[in-house]
Parts: C-alpha cells; structure tokens; sequence
DNA sequence: AATGAATGAGCTTTCATTCAT
DNA sequence: CATGAATGAAAGCTCATTCAT
C-alpha cells in the first residue's frame, strides 16, 4: 500500500522533471526549478533518484516507454498500399510529436555523457517501427505485391522515407508539430515513391 | 594592420574555441578552458565576444561557411546516376563528416536558446545540397532522363534517401563516421531507388 | 517491563552507534547510517536520544564504564617489582587497546564542542589508573621498599612511563594496537625507570 | 613580483585559514566563514587551493614548519643538568603551546581521513626534538656523565618523562596553556627523574 | 590592448531533524 | 510508540563575467 503511494509521488516526479527538462533542456534546468514546480523539497527528490543523471535517465526510459507504446497499432489485411499508409501515418505521427522530437532532443544533448540512452531510444522508437515494416514487406514480397528480397532493408528505405525532410528539421526545431493533413500528404507522398522504387518486376 | 592582427586573433580564438565546444558540448565547454588552450585569459576573450553565447554563435556561423564550402563541387555532363552518384556522395560525406554532425548536435543542444542557429545552419548546410539538387534534376527532367515535373520536391526525397538511416543514427551518436566505402554503398542504394521512382513514364 | 524492553532498546542503539562513530568519526557518522544499521528508522533514535550530540555523549558516557572496569583488577601480595608489572600491564593493555584509543580521538574531535566528555573520560581512565597506582605506592613508601614521600606525583610519573611513547603515537593514528609482547616490553622498561628514580635512599 | 603578491595572499589565507579551523576544528569550519574572514569570496580560495582539504594539509605543513622552528636553540656546553632543562623547558613549552596542541588535535581528528598528516607531524615536532635529546644523551654517555648506552631510547624516556601527564591533559583540552612557572616545574621533575634513572653507574 | 585576480550568484548534494500515520 | 516520508538549511564547489594594473 504504502509501495503504491511512493510509486505514485514517483510517478509525478517524473511528470514534472519531464516537464522541465522538456522546457529548459538538461543542464538549464535545475533540481532547485523541479522541487518549486513539485511544491517539495530538493531532498524530496534525492530520497527518489540519487542524483540529477539518473531522475533525467528515468524521464528518458519513461518516455522511450511513451513512445514504444504509440507504435502499437496492428495492421489490417487491406490492400498494401492502404496498409502501408496506415502504418507510415502511425510512425510519422508517433516520430514527429512534440514528445518524441524533445526526448531526441534531449538525449543528444546527452549523447557524449551518457551514449545508452540513444541506443534505447533507437530500440524503444525507430528501431521498433522499422522491424514492424519489414516484418510486413517480407509478407507482402512472399505474396508478390512488391519486391523486396531484403525486406529488412527495404523498410529502412521506407523509414526514412516517412520520416522525410519534415523530421530532420523537426529536431533541428525548425518545424512546428504537424497537423493530421501534413502527415497524410508526407506517408501519400512517401508509400507512393517506395511502391514505384519497389513494385514487383 | 591593427585591424588584421585583431582579426588574427580573432580568428584562433574561433579555431580554439571551436574544439573546445566539440569535445565538451556547450556547457560542459567553460570559458576557462578555452583561455586556457589559447594560452590567454579569459579577458582577452571577452575583449573579442561579448559573452559565451556570442562567442558560441560565432563558431556555429563559421561552421556553416565550412560545411557550405564542402558542398562546391560543380557536377559533370556525365550520365545522370552517374552524375547524382557524385553529388550524392558528396552530400553525404559534408553531412555525415564529424564536423557537420558535431555542429548539428550542438546547434540541437542550443536550439532553444537561439532558434536562428538552426536556421542559418539549415540554409548554410541542407537547403545549399537540397538547392543543387533541384537545379540539376530540373535540367535532367528537361532532357526527359527522368520524371520529376516538381524537381524541388523530388530534391527532397534525393536528399532523405541519401541522408538515409545512417544520418539519423549519427546525429544520436550511435555511429561513427563512415568509411568511403560505407558511403558508396549508401549512395548507390540512394540513387537507385531515386532513379527507379522517378523514371521517365 | 515496558521500561525493561526500552533500555534494551537503548542499549542496542547505543552499541551500534558506537561501531558507527568508531568506524566514521562524529561528523561522517550519520543518523542514517545508524539507523539502517539498527534495522529501524531515524525517528526511533529521536525517541531515545534527544539529537546527535546526545547519543554520541551517551556512547562516550557507556565507553567509559568500560574502560573503568577494564582497570578492576586487584594487586597481589607479591613483591614490588612484579605488582608494578601486573599493574602496569593492565593499565597499558586497557588504556593502548583499539576502544580506548578511539574512544580518545572522538573525545578530542569534540572536545571543543563538550569539554565535558573529556572530563568524564580522565575520570573513568587515567585518573582511576593513577589513583590506583598511589594507593599502592603509598603503601610500598610505608613499608620502605620505595621512596616516594608524594606518592600521587610518583604515580603520575610511573603513569606516563607506562603510557610511554607507544600511547602517544597510538592516538595520532601512527600505531596499530600492540601485541602483548610489545606491551611487556615497554612495561619492563618503565618498571625498571621508574623503580630506579624512585629506589629506596 | 606578480609572485609575490600571490604568495603574501596565499599566506594571508593559510593564516586567516588556520585561525578558524582552529576555532572550529575541521568539519565545522566551512569554507565560506574562512572567506568570510578573509574578507574575499570563496571563489578566490579555490583559486588559491583545490579544495577544503587541501587548504588544510597547507595549513598542517604551515604548523609543522612552525613548530620546528621552535625547536632550534642549540645547546650550551653547561652542565648536563643545565642543559637538559634549557632543552627540556624548549622541548615542553613548544609541545605544549595553543599552537602545537590544536594542531595536534586537528590532525588527529582528520588521521583516519589522512593518516599522512600525523606521519609529517611526528616528524617536524616529537621526533626532532627526540632526535636532539638523543644526539645529546650520546655524548654525555661519552663523556661518562650518565648511563645511557641506547641514547635513542633514553631519548624517548626523557621525551616522555618531560612531556608528562601535562601534554595528555593539554591535548584533551583538560588544562589551559602551562605558566612559565609550571612549565618549570614540570621540566625539573623530569630531568631529576630522568638523571636519577639513567645515572651512571 | 591584454592580463591575473577576484567575485556573486547559483548548482548539486547532504543531513539532522520533524511530522502524519 | 514506531515509522516512512518530508524538509530547511547549509556545505562544497564552479563559472561566466568584470576590474585594476
């Protein structure tokens, strides 16, 4: 019982931390900011994560957690190229939200510190969405419906082309979070050039 | 003369402090370490940049200047996959080069400070390749070698294949850099794809 | 019955705690680390002890009814030479021994803070010793076997040959506790000092 | 020059340092009371020390050269009974002086932490003045004045014998700084015992 | 113009101590 | 009464920035 209430004062602290390191990255922002905005006390804190580091390696495992769990969706037994779209809108919306751009932000403001986080990152978000495609395009190459005879590396090609110009300047903080349309005209966009590239000879 | 040893110096500080920021990220980078490896005072620096920040803003700038100076080399009247295999691997070895990454992930770390670092970097970097890109691919849509009737947009897409996987994983630090060959390969695959979905109907 | 499961209670606080300050010193000891030790929690050894300083004058107050009984043995009826040397080794056994020696050097960490504790400890030790030593010296004058007309001073002479260097060094940390053959030694050699400056005339 | 200046600072420091961890003792002093008294920030004794703890070892060198100093009057070809009081009177008034004493305590209450510190102590105080005597007594067993055919462990003998009861009490803060008078005292009973014990047969 | 010295402000972390349960 | 959780206060240390020379 008293377990779940410490779970759960644990739990916020990870909100509030999250939400301050969103806001002032790593190193602006401080333990003495995260207690105000908790109405605890610095001590509060390290009775929870026994330092700054590890409260930040908490938030990024949480969100790696957030973000594994928005590639989820199982894909239906429609025609491929509706297929594809629905996967690629899942990713492409998943990718480029606000919370999985600034947890990237974040850990490669932390890269030199601490390089595990990236490598969980990358298995938690890009690499799960990349193993769901080629899990799909080596069905689809068996059925004929395209040719992939590397499908692991015909979902990369898809991946980055989902991802596009819009996420590499979404992490250079160029872009706004796009709207459910600009999605849509980048996976059409996307699934219509792989298709072409990889259509069944 | 006055003025040339002042920029001189100027210049070395830039050099320096360039290093420094490489291998320590911003703030771990500390405006004594830099005097320090100049083997002047911290005085000396604030005679010549208004403050950390300023100085940080001049080395991204100059940083810019290299990377678009990587990206000058005038394309040949080869073969089209010829000639886009050259760009290509152009592109890629500029913006895959430790120099080019480096600065990116610093420019990230910063963004939120100064969100016009990105900028001048995007235009400096990306937008440079994106825009020869363009121009060539209009030409060889002219020639009907391909079918590109939006030659920006198709830019685009020739740069994410490109830029590819591999980029990404280096921006997060999960890979070194690449060897020609690795870049070969990479570039080849990019290419090909390109050219198969953008084919002349 | 209540107040007898209290002072057990107490008295596990106060031995463990001892081994606490024994091993850390007052200041790295913690309450913590007591308590975690003790299996209980901080608010515990609040309801036995008011605060730190009161715990730790408690172990001081327990450390020197140790040392006291430590010196209780009785003198016998041999001749002098011998006495001295039963005497002398208990004294040096008792006052050399790691708890003593330790005892002392928390008693001068705080010294400033509770002059006090020292008091209580040359009452418990030294002054029990020397006192001890002249009610035997007087009785040897008595019957002419020395001569010491002031037999308390010759007692404080004959105590701090026995102490000797060894202790001295002992409390700078400069010595580890000596083997009973090292002890025989030194007694021997202040016996024999002592009965020589103090011969019959 | 600039040295000098940095030099009289930096000993300014070591002063004004070794007056509060006298007042204090290790722990309580803190860093920011010595820049306090010094008058300067605490910016400034980092610049001059490492940290707390080096700041510290300099200030128990610092006290051991002054002690050693102490220890410089050269004997005169007086009588031996002269001469090992004039030594005597040097030896217990340098040992038992505020100066010697806190210090004493200040390493034993950081022996655990740096059992260096009393090792360097021994050296500059107890044991040159031993060595002195014991250099001394050499002779005066040449000369057939007293029976010391171990003139080192007579040395200790007499060290201890003139160090007394007085230096323990001095050291658990038990007594005051000794009078003139006192330190007489004490120093004639010594050499009396000591000439008593060790004379020639 | 260049420097060595100085510093104010602030950061992470710790700890003796106290409540609410 | 015993406890787990909470905290105020403070400590050591650092750093961007500024003077005096």
């Amino acid at each position: 019982m008293s377990q779940a209430i410490r779970d759960q004062r644990r739990d916020r602290i990870v909100q509030v931390a999250r939400d301050v390191f969103f806001e002032e990255g790593f190193n602006a922002a401080t333990m003495s900011t995260i207690a105000a905005r908790l109405g605890g006390s610095k001590a509060t804190l390290y009775a929870y994560f026994k330092n700054k580091e590890d409260l930040f390696d908490a938030i990024i495992a949480d969100q790696c957690q957030v973000i594994e769990k928005l590639l989820m969706l199982e894909e239906e037994g429609a025609d491929i190229r509706t297929t594809l779209i629905d996967l690629g809108r899942e990713m492409v919306t998943a990718m480029s939200s606000d919370q999985s751009v600034r947890t990237m932000q974040l850990i490669i403001e932390e890269s030199r510190r601490n390089p595990e986080l990236a490598r969980r990152f990358d298995e938690a978000g890009p690499q799960v969405g990349t193993e769901r495609l080629a899990a799909y395009l080596a069905k689809a190459h068996a059925r004929g419906e395209i040719s992939a005879p590397d499908p692991v590396h015909a979902a990369g090609v898809l991946a980055i082309l989902l991802k596009g110009e819009l996420f590499f300047r979404r992490v250079l903080g160029l872009e706004p979070e796009p709207t459910p349309e600009r999605i849509e005209t980048e996976v059409q966009s996307a699934v219509t050039n792989f298709l072409t590239a990889y259509a069944p000879k």
